[in-house]
RNA sequence: GGUAUCGUGGCCGAGGGGUUAGGCACAGGUCUGCAAAACCUGCUACAGCGGUUCGAAUCCGCUCGAUACCUCCA
C-alpha cells in the first residue's frame, strides 16, 4: 500500500486541530510515546493508551511508513510527593533492590501487553541505561543559559526560557506562565533551591539514604523525571522528530517540560505532532492508583471483582476501547463491557464465514451492483475512518456493515451473482487485515485449537447430530445440542449446514 | 479559583450547518422440527435558554451539569 493514497490527518495538541500529517523523511515516521513508570502493576489505564498507540503504530505501518516507535520504561527519577523515588519508596516497602522492582513490573507490563496483543516497540529504552546522556543533556541546557546549579541540584531556568523564547513554553498545555504561578494550587512547598516556581529540577542532588544515584559533575543524585523523555528521544529519532504520544495527563508538566528541556538543549523543539489520548474512566471518574479508583486488569479479566457482573476477556475490552476514539474519555462499565463481548464476538464469527466463502466465477454475471459499489464504499469508509485521526469506531462501524453482507451471502439472502469474486476477495482481504494486522485482535475462540483438535472433534459431532436429524431424531439431535452448550459451545443451524461457536 | 474538554436515543458510543453512524438492549417479522444464530422492520436522539442562518444536534453567547489538568499519574 501507498501511503500517497492516503490522506492521513492527525490531531496535534500543539496546534489544538487536525492536520494533514507531513513526515520530516518521506516514507519514514518516528514516534516516541511516554511509558510506563515500572513501581507497580500496570492498569487499565495505561493498557488503554498503550493499546491506542500501538493502533495508531499498526495502521502507519500498514499504510506503508517505516515506523521507528520508541517506548521508555521509567525506572529512576519520579518523584513521589513527598519527595521519594517512586523506584526507591517501591523498593524500600517490598524490601528489594530498585532494580529488582523495574524488573519485576517492567515483566508484568511486557506481559500484559502481550495479552492486549499489542505489538514491542522497536526500542525499549530504560531510563538508568541513560544516565551519560541525561548528564549530557544537563550539560547543554547550562551551556545555553537555562540551567543552575543550586547545592548540587541542578533547575530549568523556566523564566529565563519564557522570556526568551515567547510563547514557548505553556504552548503544548495552553498555560500562560504568569497565570499558571499565581493560580497554582500550593506553590509554597518546600522549594527554596529554585529562583523561580516554575523551575523544576533536571539533575537532584541525593539525600542520605538514597539509593538510586550516579556521579554527575554536580553531585552524586539522579536525574529529574522529565529529562529521560527529552534525552532518550534525541538519542533514538534525532533531535526533531515526528510525533510524540503520550497519556492526556503527562501534557503538564510533563511533555510541557520536555519541550522546553529540548529546546533548551539544542534550540530545537522536539516533535512536530503531539498525540495525547484520553483517560479511562471508571465509575465516570478517573482511573486512578493514587486515589484508589481503579480495576486491575487481572481482576477484569478473572471476574473477582466487585464492579463487574462477570470476567470479560482482554480481547473484549480491546475492542471496548476500539469502539471509542482514542481522544474521548471513555467510561468503563458493565453494560459497555457486555455490549462489546456480543460485537466481539459477533465481528470474529463474521470474519471466520467470511474467510470460508468460496466465490464461484460462474455465479457471477460480469456487470457491477449496487452491493459491489455498496461494499467498495464500505471498504473506502473504514479507511477514510482511520486516515482520519485514527478514528477506529468508525472504522468499526464500517466493518459492522460489511459483515451484514457477509451473513446475506451465507444465508442465501443475497445472491452470489451480485457480487463480483474479486469484490469478495477484496472484502476478504481487507476484513481481516482491519482485525488482525490493525486492530490486533485475535480470536479467543479459538486460541485453544492451535492444532486442530478441537475442530476435528466437532466436525465429527455435528456429522453425528446432523445424522439424527435427517431421521427426525430429535431427542439425540438436541442432547447433542444442550450437551455442548453446557460447556460454552454454542450450535448454529443455517441453511449450508451448521457450524459452532465457543463462548 | 484558573484553564481546557465534554453533555447525543433504554445503555455504550461516532459524527459535527440540510442526507442511516455502529454496537448492545427491546418489539414485530422471515427462516427453522423447536431453539439459537443470521437477515428484515420499528424505536430517529443530540442538557437548557437566546442568537447567527433559508436551514443548527452541529457555529456564537449565556446558564446548568460533568470530567480533566494546574509540578504523583497513561
Amino acid at each position: 500500500m501507498n501511503t500517497t493514497e492516503h490522506n492521513l490527518k492527525l490531531y496535534n495538541s500543539l496546534k489544538g486541530q487536525k492536520e494533514a500529517f507531513k513526515p520530516l523523511h518521506e516514507g519514514h515516521v518516528g514516534m516516541y510515546v511516554c511509558g510506563p513508570t515500572v513501581y507497580y502493576d500496570v492498569h487499565l489505564g495505561n493498557c488503554r493508551t498503550f493499546v491506542s498507540f500501538d493502533i495508531i503504530y499498526r495502521y502507519l505501518q500498514h499504510i506503508g511508513y517505516q515506523v521507528r516507535y520508541v517506548r521508555n520504561i521509567t525506572d529512576v527519577g519520579h518523584l513521589t510527593d513527598d519527595g521519594e523515588d517512586r523506584m526507591a519508596k517501591g523498593a524500600r516497602v517490598a524490601q528489594l533492590e530498585p532494580m529488582e522492582v523495574a524488573q519485576k513490573y517492567t515483566v508484568g507490563f511486557h506481559d500484559m501487553m502481550r495479552i492486549f496483543n499489542t505489538l514491542p516497540p522497536s526500542i525499549e529504552p530504560r531510563a538508568t541505561g541513560h544516565i551519560p546522556e541525561q548528564i549530557q543533556m544537563v550539560q547543554d541546557i547550562i551551556e545555553h543559559g537555562y540551567g543552575y546549579e543550586r547545592n548540587g541540584s541542578v533547575y530549568f531556568n523556566v523564566r529565563k526560557f519564557d522570556r526568551e523564547n515567547p510563547g514557548a513554553y505553556g504552548k503544548l498545555s495552553g498555560r500562560v506562565l504568569d497565570e499558571l504561578l499565581a493560580e497554582s494550587r500550593d506553590n509554597l512547598k518546600s522549594q527554596d533551591e529554585k529562583n523561580d516556581p516554575a523551575d523544576f529540577a533536571i539533575w537532584m542532588k541525593a539525600r542520605p539514604g538514597d539509593i538510586m544515584v550516579w556521579k554527575s559533575p554536580w553531585s552524586v543524585g539522579f536525574p529529574g523525571w522529565h529529562l529521560e523523555c527529552s534525552a532518550m528521544s534525541t538519542k533514538y529519532l534525532g533531535q526533531t522528530f515526528d510525533i510524540h504520544g503520550g497519556g492526556n495527563d503527562l501534557k503538564f508538566p510533563h511533555h510541557e517540560n520536555e519541550v522546553a528541556q529540548n529546546m533548551g538543549a539544542c534550540g530545537c523543539a522536539p516533535a512536530n505532532y503531539w498525540l495525547h489520548t484520553n483517560m479511562l474512566l471508571l465509575n465516570s471518574k478517573k482511573m486512578s492508583k493514587s486515589d484508589g479508583n481503579f480495576i486491575t486488569p487481572q481482576d477484569l479479566f478473572s471476574g473477582e471483582n466487585d464492579l463487574m457482573s462477570k470476567a470479560y476477556s482482554p480481547m473484549v475490552v480491546k475492542f471496548f476501547m476500539l469502539m471509542a476514539h482514542y481522544r474521548s474519555t471513555l467510561d468503563l462499565t458493565d453494560d459497555g463491557l457486555l455490549a462489546a463481548e456480543k460485537g466481539y464476538r459477533k465481528l470474529m464469527e463474521t470474519n471466520k464465514l467470511l474467510q470460508q466463502l468460496q466465490p464461484d466465477a460462474r455465479d457471477f454475471d460480469g456487470s457491477e451492483s449496487d452491493t459491489d459499489r455498496a461494499i467498495l464504499a464500505l471498504i473506502d469508509e473504514a479507511y477514510a475512518g482511520m486516515d482520519d485521526d485514527f478514528n477506529t469506531a468508525i472504522a468499526l462501524a464500517a466493518l459492522n456493515e460489511m459483515g451484514s453482507y457477509v451473513h446475506k451471502l451465507v444465508n442465501k439472502q443475497i445472491d452470489a451473482s451480485e457480487i463480483a469474486p474479486w469484490v469478495i476477495e477484496r472484502l476478504k482481504t481487507i476484513f481481516n487485515l482491519f482485525i488482525t494486522d490493525i486492530f490486533g485482535l485475535r480470536d479467543e475462540a479459538g486460541a485453544d485449537n492451535a492444532d486442530g483438535t478441537v475442530d476435528g472433534l466437532m466436525e465429527l459431532i455435528l456429522d453425528i447430530r446432523k445424522a439424527a436429524r435427517e431421521q427426525k431424531d430429535w431427542p439425540t439431535s438436541d442432547k447433542i445440542r444442550d450437551g455442548l452448550a453446557a460447556v460454552g459451545i454454542a450450535v448454529k443451524d443455517g441453511k449450508e449446514g451448521s457450524s459452532w461457536t465457543k463462548n
